[in-house]
DNA sequence: AACATTTTTGCAACATAGTTTCAAATACAA
DNA sequence: TTGTATTTGAAACTATGTTGCAAAAATGTT
């Protein structure tokens, strides 16, 4: 566990880290995926904070995306959910090889960070720039 | 290619198999996934038919579906796509075992039916019951 | 600490997509 | 060909994605 002064300093240290503006808005969502640690839809976000503006968070989830401090989690429901980058993520240039883990019984989507898929075979003439490996199925604790 | 008759008796075949009635709106719909080989959004769709109701072509796409016609090809756009399934679909018992690709620049979405992927070692403690790799890039078209 | 500049926020307004209900139309089997 | 079950299309509603703009807030500078 974290105490909310560690909590507080991480977050305001990641928004200074990715250039952004240390704001009440963002310093609310980042918290809640620091404390969450599982991918989050918008309304997942709107749920674990205190009356949000929809249009000012669908603009604060762009903007970490685009800072790279968050990546789009494709879970294969039509939700779509963002999670923390693990870590050397920069503007422009995402990188992930891990996979993402949806359950149907909780619809928590977590990212498999110790769990590497291999690299397959591409396709002739097709140039691969991202890669996405997601499992759907039931996680450990709703077993 | 295929004459027009052999489209209608495929199509016919198809929906009969899966217990599906034949409708008009069922065979225009199937007639597109069949003559485009690739997998489409509802939009696509809609582009692709003479008009036709955007509830009834929701409720069609389910239906497929759910009686394995079709399945959902995840591709990693904000879109939703669907992709006629090879064979041996069943309802509520899909199988897939292979990746789909997405093209940035025509942004259309294929199946690799010849690229399976390899098992990764699952997470101890999860069931898995579908997997989906997805792969974003530029086509060989596209180049 | 106050100001100027730039960014962010919240609102209005609109576009698109997902979903249910229900009556009319259609498909199919007896 | 008729009866039954399914499918369709319309209305209505909800949710989500998106832009423009003015007010508010954050940051750098005096």
């Amino acid at each position: 566990m974290r105490t909310d002064i560690e909590l507080e300093t991480e977050v305001m240290t990641l928004l200074k880290k990715h250039d952004l503006r240390l704001t009440q808005v963002r310093k609310e969502v980042l918290s809640v995926f620091l404390i969450k640690e599982q991918a989050l839809s918008q309304s997942d976000i709107e749920e674990n904070v205190g009356q949000i503006d929809r249009i000012t968070l669908y603009r604060t989830l762009r903007s970490f995306e685009d800072n790279g401090l968050i990546h789009r989690a494709i879970d294969g429901t039509d939700k779509l959910r963002f999670a923390l980058c693990v870590d050397l993520c920069e503007k422009e240039n995402h990188k992930h090889n891990h996979a993402h883990f949806h359950c149907e019984k909780c619809t928590k989507t977590i990212c498999l960070n110790g769990v590497e898929f291999p690299k397959i075979i591409h396709p002739a003439g097709f140039k691969v720039k991202e890669t996405y490996y997601v499992m759907q199925g039931v996680c450990s604790k709703c077993q």
